[in-house]
DNA sequence: GGCAACAGTAGAGTATAGTCTATGGTTGGT
DNA sequence: ACCAACCATAGACTATACTCTACTGTTGCC
C-alpha cells in the first residue's frame, strides 16, 4: 500500500509517518520494476509497527528507545543476547515507571483528602 | 534560604529552578526590609514542591499540569469543587497510564519470548 | 578597596517530536 | 491533453522543557 492508505489504516498522519521513516522506525520499499516514480510501498507489518510506536510513545518511550526495541525483534542488527538485554532493560524501566505512578497516585490521593477535609 | 541553597537541598539546578519560577510553579519572596538587593528567599515548602515537580515530571505530567495540581492545594485559585475535579482528573490519567504500561509490558514480554524461542 | 562568590534579568541555544510549506514530479479519470 | 489527487524531498516552524551565555549588581572576607 502507499502512504495515504497506511496513514488511514494506522490513524497516523502522513507527515508523522515520514518523520518516523526518516527516524528509522519504519521502512517502505520501492518497486524496482516501476521506474516512472519513486513511491514507497508499505506492508501490513508496518501497520503493526505504527501501532506499537503509538503505544510505546504514550508510555513515555522516546523515538530512540522505540527504534531500539523494534530492532530487537524485527531486525538482525543485534545478537540474541543483546536483544534480550534491550528488552529486559525496557521491562525494568516499565517496572520503575509503574512504581513511580503508584507513589504519585498515593500522593494525589493524600492531596485530595486534604482538600476534602479543608486542610489546605 | 537563597537560590543556591535551595538548589543544593533539592538537587535541581539554579537554572531549572528559575525556569520553574518563571513558569509559575514556585515562588520566592523578596525581603522588603532589604533595599540593596532583590534576592529571592525560599522556604521549606518550596523544597517539597520541587520534589513533587520531579516526581510528577517523571510520570509524564507536563509543567502546565503540575502547576494546575499544585494550585489545587497550595493556592486559593480554585474552588473546592474545582480542586477535587482537577485531582480526580489526574488520578484518572494515572490509572490510564498504568493500564497502558501493563499492556506494553505484556507486549515486550511476548517479544522476549519470541527472541528466546528464535521466532524472530 | 579589591575580588571571588553569588544574585538577578534577558535572551540565545539545544533536544525531542512533531507539523507544515514550498516545490515539483506522477497517476488516473474524462 | 487536462486536472485533481497523489507522491517525494528539503527545509522552515512550533511547542515543551530545559540549559547556557552575557551582562550587571551585591555581599562578605582579607
Amino acid at each position: 500500500m502507499l502512504i495515504s492508505e497506511l496513514s488511514k489504516k494506522s490513524g497516523i498522519s502522513i507527515h508523522t509517518i515520514r518523520f518516523y521513516e526518516k527516524s528509522g522506525l519504519i521502512e517502505g520499499k520501492r518497486d524496482a520494476t516501476v521506474k516512472s516514480n519513486n513511491y514507497f510501498h508499505y506492508d501490513e507489518v508496518t501497520i503493526e509497527k505504527l501501532e506499537f510506536i503509538s503505544d510505546a510513545k504514550s508510555v513515555g518511550f522516546t523515538i530512540k528507545e522505540i527504534g531500539q526495541m523494534m530492532d530487537a525483534w524485527y531486525n538482525k542488527k543485534y545478537t540474541k543476547k543483546q536483544k534480550l538485554q534491550i528488552l529486559s532493560d525496557k521491562l525494568a524501566s516499565l517496572e520503575q515507571k509503574m512504581k513511580e505512578i503508584k507513589d504519585m497516585k498515593r500522593q494525589i490521593f493524600q492531596f485530595r483528602e486534604d482538600v476534602v477535609n479543608d486542610r489546605c
